[in-house]
RNA sequence: CGGGGUGUAGCGUAGCCCGGUUAUCGCGCCUCGUUUGGGACGAGGAGGUCGCAAGUUCGAAUCUUGCCACCCCGACCA
């Protein structure tokens, strides 16, 4: 199906990662520019991030529901702030007709169905879910509101790549609606931790959380909180982002409830969304040069196991302590395959499942049943050993754990080991010339500052930590400030 | 939108500069057999609007013009 390898991250990074994609069978390009298809493979791990996350969702107290897809253009002008950053990549639908073309040569757009409005594909649905709430809302009893939903949007994006940024992608958004100010960061806050949380124990990356400058605010945000993360070619990844929106969409929308003593207020509102761009996170935070390496958390397939065999007597042999293995696996919640695919040799199996990142190969051969033994195999370290079939389950889930654990300490040393700090241009730009990573400095708060770095070092201000006491020196102009800050080049 | 590149079988490609009979090779696919502890081997077989359109020519994958699509780098980007 595929050839073997890929190119290596340290000959090509952006190269290795596309081929990564399209080789671990995660996605493929579609015939419309910026659009993937989603494999089932990649699917499948989109999935295991959704459901999870679906649960913290719920356990916090929110619930799904659906909005549609199409919204009135008009609505799309009502937040000043939002459609200035949202009106350059919206897909416009125009008509609702086709009718054959008079030579025959296919189908052309019925000119007599065009519509009164127009309609935008959403990019984003603040605006139609705030239309909404406004008839939904009238007392303090009605809120909050806590919704999400899991949606497609488009974006219509000058240049895309695969999970990362992509025209259309799949995500989830929560929109909230709250009676106090407080009430309203406190959940952007709590929203953020979820994220955060999510992120570092499934995903086994580390992020730090912050705020975002004004300059990389969301459009209509009063406060863009946010996780970022480190990739292994040194450049940071947006991981996630929880909007504290103020009032604005409430006044936008003319969204207002009567409080206890009967008094009209704007609602406090958020919202806070992550796309299919964690699976970028996911893969180039892990994977290497053999491929996908996959936080077995997340994992479709946590252990594969591969039969070695010369007759069909040793295959049967192999075949019923196999089954035998992979029931007691599932009655530890251990997901797991029997590959006794006679088409492919276990070279072949073995190369194909390193691609695809299953994080624990479990090999049986004639020589293991006869020594009562399996080799064992970690996708993460490439080790290999030979282990004991006396109490093998329990083994493996503690050696799942163990990988778990490991690959996110060792993210987690990567992005303190390129976290540096600095006080001037030229160092910044010597740090993110050879090694790259996270660079941290002090910021006088001005965004004309924020700009001039930009244009000196190519990088922006990734996030303003959350813990923050330190005092210093401007990297640009060397007035004093409080504003310690991570600048890096970002995707 | 600027710069670069690509388009030939399911995938990856040679051929193109310098036009010439039946379009190259590898992987994959189908059949049979032998194999199976790190991407197996042999034999046989199927598979092609050479991105699209027009032009030049006795003759175009190859030359000319136009168009389309995608990819990469940049600008842009929650």
């Amino acid at each position: 199906m595929s050839s073997k390898g890929i190119v290596k991250r340290s000959e090509d990074f952006s190269k290795w990662y596309n081929e990564l994609v399209l080789k671990a069978e995660l996605a493929e390009h579609s015939d419309v520019r910026g659009c993937m298809i989603i494999k089932p493979y990649g699917y499948a791990i989109w999935e295991k991030i959704k459901d999870q996350l679906d649960v913290m969702f719920k356990k916090t107290g929110h619930q799904n529901a659906y909005f549609p897809l199409l919204i009135p253009k008009s609505y799309l002008s009502k937040e000043a702030a939002h459609v200035e950053g949202f009106a350059k990549e919206c897909a416009v639908v125009t008509h609702y007709r086709l009718k054959n073309s008079e030579d025959g040569s296919g189908v052309v757009v019925d000119p007599e169905a065009k519509l009164e409005e127009e309609l935008i594909i959403r990019p984003t649905s603040e605006t139609i879910i705030w239309n909404t709430y406004k008839k939904w809302i009238q007392s303090y009893r009605d809120l909050p509101i806590l919704v999400n939903q899991w949606a497609n949007v488009v974006r219509w994006e000058m240049r895309t790549r695969l999970f990362l940024r992509t025209s259309e992608f799949l995500w989830q958004e929560g929109h909230t609606a709250h009676a106090t100010k407080l009430e309203a960061i406190e959940e952007t806050e709590q929203m953020l931790d979820v994220y955060a949380k999510f992120v570092e124990d499934f995903m086994a990356v580390p992020v730090i959380k912050g705020v975002k400058s004004e300059n990389e605010r969301f459009a209509g945000a009063e406060e863009t909180y946010c996780i970022e993360a480190l990739m292994q070619d040194g450049k940071a990844l947006q991981a996630g982002t929880s909007h504290f929106l103020g009032q604005n969409f409430a006044k936008a929308f003319d969204v207002t409830f009567a409080d206890k003593e009967g008094k009209k207020n704007h609602v406090w509102a958020t919202s806070w969304g992550v796309s299919t761009r964690l699976m970028g996170a996911l893969i180039m935070t892990h994977s290497d040069d053999k491929g996908l390496v996959l936080p077995p958390k997340l994992s479709p397939i946590q252990i594969v196991i591969v039969p070695i065999y010369k007759n069909q007597d040793q295959l049967n042999i192999i075949s019923d302590y196999a089954f035998k293995l992979k029931k007691e696996l599932s009655e530890l919640n251990i997901s797991v395959k029997f590959d006794n695919d006679d088409n492919k040799k276990p070279g072949w199996k073995f190369a194909e499942y390193e691609m695809k990142g299953i994080p624990l190969r479990v090999t049986v051969g004639p020589r293991d049943m006869e020594n009562k033994t399996v080799e064992l195999a970690r996708r993460d370290d490439l080790t290999k050993f030979s282990v004991p079939q006396e109490g093998l389950p329990k083994l493996l889930l503690e050696t799942l754990d163990k990988i778990q654990e490991e690959l996110f300490s060792k993210a987690s040393s990567f992005l303190n080991e390129h976290t540096n700090q600095v006080d001037s241009i030229d160092q910044m730009n010597q740090i993110l010339n050879t090694k790259g990573g996270f660079v941290e400095a002090f910021w006088n708060g001005d965004s004309k500052s924020e700009q001039k770095i930009k244009d000196l070092t190519k990088a922006t201000i990734r996030c303003i930590p959350l813990e923050n006491s330190e005092k210093g020196n401007c990297v640009l102009t060397g007035e004093s400030s409080s504003k310690k800050v991570i600048f890096a080049r970002a995707y």
